[in-house]
DNA sequence: TTAACCATTCAACATTCGTTGAATCCAATC
DNA sequence: GATTGGATTCAACGAATGTTGAATGGTTAA
């Protein structure tokens, strides 16, 4: 009874079919994908998958969980260097960190991000399960940023601001699904997997957009 | 040899399976519903598919083509309307005219319309064919309001523009597709389904956008 | 060496899948 | 009334699906 001691080192195995998993949903969706396609890719039997996550449901929820977990941390990170700058903190910094973790991941880190935010894309989007999804793993981190951003926008409503969080996750999840429809309709003028270009123009759109919704309360 | 001479009136059980086929695939995805499904809630055969569609892929060609018709139709229409006023118009009207035929349809006509655009959502997040099918029903319309909006940008950068429009892409679809998750996120504060209330907000956060980034072009 | 035990594979299960050729129904035409 | 031809159903196909109980492999502990 050794090897996996204390899950320290996961086993190759498993994280091999985690990853192929993790391309091949994000290509194709849940229901899209067999586990013969991933076990026969992983060089592993069918079983092993009940073995290791109880079912196809507890395979994609696993994968889902562990970026998540890694995501969120390097997120709150982000958020509390930038409140011990100054608190209230810009909107645009605040924003920023929300965005720059993810960016950083998918430029420089192993491609299995680039499919694991694709595969977020299509969760935050699901209308059966993708809002309890996306809300069981990421909520209480964009609570914090929630708070941050009323801190930010003083005498803001409420309303306002998780709406405009709305359409911040909205154009976030898009942009990093990375589906090429930009290519075709710009003529080659952007690229979908320029991601360094979107995510310079991401915050200040949405800065913008913050700002203009929440700080006119006049009227 | 009558019935659907002209195709002016449709058949109705054909009508029918598109209807039931949009709620489903709209709510499971494409690979999540089976023709089974469909058309047992229609009370026919599953051999009318073929008949009437060729195969399940047809089908979801023609229902995602035969609603794309009408909308875009209305939105060029709106479109029109806007610029008929002033030319260039300004950009809150351009974005009103791409969002508002969306918003009329979800909250004053039958539901159907709403399970079309939780199905557009997915469609648009879609990493495999999403991009491709997206441009193929909605591109050439939308660029009819990119070149409203370069016209409303005098100067603006060619892929700020476009990344902008990606960015309302998004937060739009999202937006449409009703996933319930701001509704546990605001603690009720926001429902999913208000969609006046987002509509309200969408326009002029995504106008802001649009004027922070395509307009400070000095540096 | 043997016993124990986790890791992995084997082999098959009961369903369900999309598709399809042939049969049947039914209204219009001759 | 017979015939035509489109609309619809019947019945079944082979393949693929997620799951699972039993068998095997290989390493550790006694």
């Amino acid at each position: 009874m050794k090897r996996d001691a204390g899950s320290k080192a996961p086993n190759p195995r498993k994280k091999r079919i985690i990853e192929i998993a993790e391309r091949l949903f994000a290509q194709r969706g849940f229901n899209g994908v067999s586990l013969r396609d991933i076990t026969s890719e992983a060089g592993v039997d069918v079983a092993l998958v009940k073995y290791y996550f109880d079912s196809k449901q507890g395979l994609f929820d696993a994968l889902l969980k562990r970026r998540a977990d890694v995501l969120n941390a390097e997120r709150a990170e982000a958020l509390k260097m930038v409140l011990q700058n100054s608190d209230p903190a810009p909107v645009e910094d605040i924003i920023n960190a929300f965005t720059q973790p993810i960016l950083t991941r998918i430029v420089s880190d192993d491609p299995s991000w680039r499919a694991y935010f694709g595969l977020l894309a299509q969760v935050n989007n699901n209308p059966e399960w993708g809002g309890k999804t996306m809300s069981r793993y990421f909520d209480p981190l964009v609570r914090q940023f929630i708070d941050a951003l009323r801190n930010a926008l003083p005498g803001a409503d409420e309303a306002d601001i998780y709406w405009c969080y709305h359409f911040l996750s909205g154009a976030l999840t898009l942009t990093f699904a990375d589906t090429r429809r930009i290519d075709a309709l710009s003529g080659g003028v952007c690229h979908s997997s320029d991601f360094e270009a979107i995510h310079q123009r991401l915050v200040p759109f949405v800065s913008a957009g913050f700002q203009n919704i929440c700080q006119n309360k006049g009227k």
